[in-house]
DNA sequence: ACAAAAGTGTTCTGATTACACCCATGC
DNA sequence: GCATGGGTGTAATCAGAACACTTTTGT
């Protein structure tokens, strides 16, 4: 017992820390009248030119979140972006110049503050189309659809797609893409004004070619005061 | 242009790769009529003696999913958990040792695959209670009690905690202890007997030291074969 | 016989569905 | 006037909440 080995430091953990960290985003859109999500051409080796996320390594010393939000200001402008750690991709040979592991994100942000000009290497891409995407890139991709679409009907996250001021139609399509359904709009329209989660404006929104009655802006409240607080609780699946 | 610096090279990268990796699981049972979670007491440098989540450093050529399989084998015997990935937690300063990234995973064990004997070292805990967990696994564990609850209502998950054959008032107790709230028993038997997704054994509870009519015991048929699938879709928040 | 736990039935209410209808505008 | 997109009303149906009641056991 007294000739144990000499007392672990930090350096006998040196062999843990050979590994890197990125972090990669899902940053999707309204636009246009479509679901978009944003893609990045990459330039640096050893991917240059193939199409990901939009996404980077960082080194030991950066935070993650800070890294996101440098990487939308650095390409988008800004990071004015609703942001939610989707989780980490860690397989072992996903990427070809290490281990390393990345902290995924995916975003949401409205159309008004989409840039009018991305960099060369930036495009929005449909998000129901199919890309060949760099590394796992298409594997992040669908989860963040997945939790994208949970979000949509678990809690009030449309919202980020869209300006403060917005019309229902705009909510409605939303979900209609986002789901390849129909939205039966009189029942929609009933349900989320009775929510008290949206309010009307009193603004009207002009059209230009085309006809049929002005469109009222409404606007986000916040979300609902529940109601009701149900006493018993009970699963549903 | 011709002038350029050298092509890069994996060397050009080497700084990126000083980061290290660690796996952590909150493993949440049922036992004794309560919902209980996981703890280890470390023992290793610089932790020693401080409890925690069940975890460990890795390395950088080990897979995250394998790493946990190997933990809860060494610990617990085995490794037939259900396990789901949380997500990575990466504050910059959550370690002493440096930069280490935790992939934090959430699992459920039947309490008939709970062993008799924990090693030393490791303890249930009522998953309500206060603890004071080393690092950053209050706030892990946090959010495995979020993501759990979620589940729960959510998707069929409760078996996962439950034997191949398990009486109802089990189930409902869960609910019950999870949500600190009061399920209708009438209710809840209704909707998930008519849902199939649970089917009769004909086998009945003997009980001991106690009366009432014995409880019919019940087995996990698989997921609901949807119903109607809604023609329409609506939020639900 | 009675207490305790398991399990069933019935009523009432309110949410959801389906769909018909009305409104405001451009051409 | 009529086509088009926006917006309201209503009746029928169905799921959920509440709770009383029955069954089967131990003591």
């Amino acid at each position: 017992m007294k000739n144990k080995a000499a007392e672990p430091t930090k350096d006998t953990f040196k062999h843990f820390f050979n590994g890197a960290f990125s972090v990669d985003i899902v940053l999707i859109a309204y636009l246009d009248g479509s679901l978009k999500f944003l893609l990045q051409k990459k330039q640096d080796y050893p991917l240059v030119n193939e199409w990901g996320l939009p996404g980077d390594l960082i080194l030991p010393e950066q935070d993650t979140d800070k890294a996101i939000d440098e990487l939308l200001i650095k390409n988008i402008g800004h990071s004015d972006v609703f942001k939610s750690n989707l989780r980490a991709f860690s397989e072992l040979n996903r990427h070809p110049l290490g281990r390393i592991i990345t902290i995924a994100f995916y975003g949401l942000i409205s159309f008004d503050k989409v840039p009018n000009k991305l960099p060369e290497n930036f495009k929005w891409a449909n998000l129901e189309a199919n890309y060949e995407l760099t590394l796992d890139h298409n594997h992040i991709l669908e989860e963040a659809k997945k939790k994208f679409k949970e979000n949509l009907i678990q809690k009030p996250v449309v919202f980020n797609l869209l300006p403060e001021k917005f019309i229902i139609s705009d909510l409605i399509k939303i979900y209609e893409l986002a789901f390849d359904k129909k939205v039966d709009v009189a029942n929609f329209r009933k349900r989320i004004v009775s929510s008290k989660m949206i309010r009307s404006t009193g603004e009207f929104k002009q059209r230009y070619k085309s006809h049929g009655r002005p469109a009222e802006y409404y606007t986000y409240e916040g979300p609902t005061k529940k109601k009701s607080e149900k006493e018993s609780i009970l699963f549903n699946f």
